[in-house]
Formats: C-alpha cells, sequence, structure tokens
DNA sequence: AAGGTTTACGTTTTCCGTAAACATT
DNA sequence: AATGTTTACGGAAAACGTAAACCTT
C-alpha cells in the first residue's frame, strides 16, 4: 500500500506545479521527491504523469490519483483533529456559573482535585449554561435551581443571600433589613460580572445609578474609600472579608436570595465523583 | 504525520486483540509491531492503549483513533478501486450489438486498430444497449437505428439482408423471393445468437420448429449436410461464404431488412476517431 | 544560460528480526 | 510452562542529499 507522505507528495507536487518547487515546500531534495512519485506510480501499477524531457503533467489516472489522495488525506487530517480535540477536552475542565460567588468557592477545589488538568471557568447566562452543558461545551455548570434531565445529575452546592453595605451614615442604616426598592435611585457601586443577578438589579433598582467596577480589587478600595452603597452577600463575606466601618443588612426581597446546584451529566459522573465528595462536604 | 501503515497495524490489533496474533496476520515481529505502535502514539503525541505489564487494552483516545483510522483506510481502499477500474477501462473495449453480424465484422477492425486494447463483445437487446453506453458499461454499442442523444455520435454501419437457405428440392425454391409466413410450419436450423433477430422469428414463424444450434461450427455442418432450411444474409454470407448446393432466397418482408448504427458517447470521440476513419472506409 | 527531470552514488538513517528480559496466568 | 509485552542489539534495507547527466526553452 502507498504511504501518506506520498498522497502529500503528489498533491503537492499538482499545487505547485513543478516538482522543484513543490520539493522546496516539502523541505525535501527535488530527487527525493521524483522518486516518491516514481514509487508511488510503481506501487499503483501504472504512471500518473506524462513525462516530456522536462517536463511532468497528470495524465487521466494522475488527475483521479489527486483526487483520491485529498481525499485520505482530508480524512487523515479529520482523524487528527478528532484525537487532538478528544485529548485536550480529556485534560481540560470548563465550569460555567450563573453567578461569581459559586466560581470563587468551586475553583479552588476543583483545581486542587484534578491538579493535572487545565480549568476555565466562565460566567453565562441560564440557557447557555444548559445548552452548554449538553453539548459538552462545560463539564460543570452552576445554576439556581437543578436541571430536570434524566442525562444530567443535579446536586445542591450552596445558598446566597445578598446583603447591601452601608456607610454608617447612612439614613436605612437603623433597619433590620431593607428592600431592593428602598435604595432606588441612589448611586451605588456594583461589581460588572454580576450574571444573573444583574438581571435583578436592573428590575428592582431601575433608577439606581451603578458604578459598574470591572476589577474586584478596585471595587473593594472604593467601597473602603467611598460612602457609595454597594452588595455583598454571606459568600462573598466568608471568601473575601466583610469590608470595616459598614453596616450589613440583608436584602428582604424574595429574589435575593438563591441556591445553586452543581450539575453534570451522567457519563461525567465517574470523573467527577472525588469532586462531589469534597464539595458535599465543604457545602455543609 | 502517521502513515497508512500505521494505521493498518492499529486496525490489526483491535481486530486480533493482541500484539503477537496480530503481528503475525500482518507477517512481521511482534516488536516490529510494537515499535509501529510506539511511534504512532509518539507522533500523536499521547497514549492509544492502557498498558499492563502483560497486556493492552485500547483507551478512549485509542478507540477514537481506530475508528477514524479505519476511515482513513477505507478512504485509501476506494482510491485504489477507483484508480484500478479507470486503469483497467483505459485498456479495454467493451462492445455491444443487438445482432451478431456487425459485430463479426467490427470485432477485427476494432482489434486491428487498438492492438494494446483488450475487448470485449456482446450482444444484448436494445434498451440495455442503450443504457449500457450511457453508464459506460459499452464503449461502442451497434443498434439498429441511430440514437438520438446529445451527448451520443451515431454513425451508419451497415445493412443486413436475411436470407433463407433452401436444399434444392424444397417447393419454394423456384420462387424470387419468400414471405417468412410462407415457411412457417416447418422445422428449420437456427443459430442462438441473433439478437434482436430472434424476435422477428417468434413473432412471423410461431409455428416453426427451431432447431436451435450455439455453435456456429455446429450449425454450418448441419447445414450442409442436411436438407433442414436454415437462414443466412448478406453479410453472413459475405464473412463465411455460401453453403454449396443450397437455394438462396431473399426475406421480403419488410422487417427482414436492418441498418445498423454505430454509436458512441461524444466523450470518446477522439480515442475512436481512428476507428471510424477505418469502418468508414470498410463499409462502403 | 536557466530551469526542469532523472540517474548515480556514497552516506546516513531507519527498520527489521532475533534474542533476551520481564511480567502475568 | 505458556503467553504477552518491551528493550537491546547488530545487520540489512531504504531513504536522503549531492553531483552529474540530459533535455528544453
Amino acid at each position: 500500500m502507498f504511504e501518506i507522505y506520498q498522497l502529500e507528495h503528489l498533491v503537492a507536487i499538482t499545487e505547485y506545479g513543478t516538482l522543484s518547487l513543490a520539493a522546496e515546500h516539502l523541505h525535501i531534495s527535488q530527487p527525493t521527491l521524483s522518486r516518491s512519485i516514481q514509487k508511488l506510480e510503481e506501487e499503483l501499477g501504472f504512471p500518473l504523469f506524462d513525462r516530456l524531457k522536462n517536463k511532468m503533467t497528470l495524465n487521466e489516472s494522475g488527475e483521479l490519483a489527486v483526487e483520491c489522495a485529498r481525499n485520505v488525506l482530508k480524512e487523515a487530517d479529520i482523524m487528527v483533529q478528532r484525537l487532538n480535540t478528544l485529548e485536550r477536552s480529556r485534560h481540560t475542565i470548563n465550569i460555567a456559573s450563573c453567578a461569581p460567588a459559586p466560581l470563587w468557592m468551586l475553583t479552588p477545589i476543583v483545581s486542587r482535585t484534578f491538579p493535572n488538568m487545565t480549568m476555565s471557568s466562565e460566567i453565562r447566562d441560564i440557557e447557555e449554561l444548559k445548552k452548554g452543558l449538553m453539548d459538552d461545551t462545560y463539564q460543570i455548570v452552576i445554576l439556581p435551581e437543578p436541571l430536570e434531565d434524566n442525562n444530567i445529575y443535579s446536586h445542591k452546592y450552596c445558598e446566597e443571600q445578598l446583603y447591601v453595605s452601608l456607610p454608617p451614615a447612612h439614613p436605612l442604616c437603623g433597619h433590620k433589613g431593607i428592600y431592593m426598592s428602598e435604595l432606588d435611585g441612589e448611586s451605588m457601586l456594583l461589581f460588572s460580572e454580576i450574571g444573573f443577578w444583574s438581571k435583578l438589579h436592573k428590575e428592582k433598582m431601575p433608577h439606581t445609578h451603578f458604578l459598574i467596577q470591572h476589577e474586584a480589587e478596585t471595587l473593594d478600595v472604593l467601597a473602603r474609600a467611598s460612602a457609595f452603597p454597594s452588595f455583598t452577600s454571606n459568600l462573598v463575606m466568608k471568601s473575601v472579608g466583610k469590608i470595616p466601618n459598614r453596616v450589613i443588612l440583608p436584602l428582604l426581597d424574595e429574589e435575593a436570595t438563591a441556591t445553586f446546584y452543581i450539575c453534570i451529566k451522567q457519563s461525567s459522573n465517574k470523573k467527577f465523583n472525588l469532586l462531589f465528595n469534597r464539595t458535599k462536604f465543604l457545602s455543609q
């Protein structure tokens, strides 16, 4: 049987027109290429080129051979593509969440549990999360509700309760808790990537001027140095800590509480078993 | 890039289960096969097998690799099939005719015109001839009518007039010519492969007992040695000669005369140019 | 003369099979 | 002991590039 390199050579010759030019692009010598083709013809049992003393042109068989060779090479290319994709996926865990806080908690655990894996994490809206989990774009997805599907395993991960962080001089500070509507109309600091929470803010606080911060670090500095109210949550405070000199009031709106669920495909359950033992433990 | 032989080896291993068995069937040594796979894995950049000290089993990547390898090999196989088919067709001329006589005339000319070609000739019914010409089963077809099609070149080849060959004692011998119906009811010698003529005989002479002969040689001997009437034609007499001591009468039925046309695809016109120069000359 | 192809030839590389080591059943 | 895999090694085969020959434009 001929070999793939011979087919590559054949195609290269037709693409570059002459042996010499093709040889140059293939980084081999001209005689080597000449012999490669001779060998291919010998193996097939008939010539692929009409040979004049100083010119080679494809004959009828050659034309067909090139067409077929391209098909073989395409198939070979598909093979490496598919294998590389699989191999990459075997070493990557793509996590996506509807909100940032569960991600902050989960990513360190995943990293420690699978130290040889590359991990990516994203914040996406709920529909994208569901779709991405189904089509294997994401292996782990965090939703604010369990995903009812036979192929999906959902498991409760954590609850988040939003709070408002107010300067002590703020008129609402005396309350035990407040509703978002009570704050509406002020200027507030807000982190940009808050996932599905942003929808809540837009709905309940349409008149508020949000000072959107794209970096958590900057937000923290501004919150400490200014009198602007900002949001926080039980999870944020647990991981980042409280800001001193601030009054923390719970948001009383029903929607200011969320329960997050880790969702994975049943087919990858085995792979993530170890992970769940750890997340279960940590979520208690 | 990996090579085809490596894919063959990979597939062989999965088919025969173990390295040793596969190596045996591939007619190579076991270490050679072992290295071949190692090299494939090295080129891909990841292992395809889980290796125990004493056992190799495909891993996830390996399973996919085998699936893809089969596709590549299938494509390679298609390549040799198509090339071989083309190559064979380049050295073969398939002729088919609706009647034997034009074939007897044409085949020697084709043989002499294309001495390096393998030639096959068949007698088929008219519909088969048309279809076969279209789908390249036949390159040359002889029909009793021109084929009206833009892709087809038809050219008048010869005319055949049927005769009856009677023993001198036969009651019809005095006539200048006879109709087939006049002979109906007798026993007659008839060659088996007469193509579209047989339909005519069946229609016009339904009560005749045909003594079918499958060999031209035998038919000739019987015709010379017996008193049975038989058929002949201008073309037969021209190529085989007349039978002595027989009265030859033309058949007066309109259908006992046929004009034959050589039909080829326009696309093969160039190839058969030389042939037509000769057949035109000979048909005059 | 420039550009294209094939042949010749010596070197380098690769490839193969035997032998051996190692592990499992 | 039999079976299965990998490593080691030496000889054989092949593949490669340089050089040269040959041809056309």
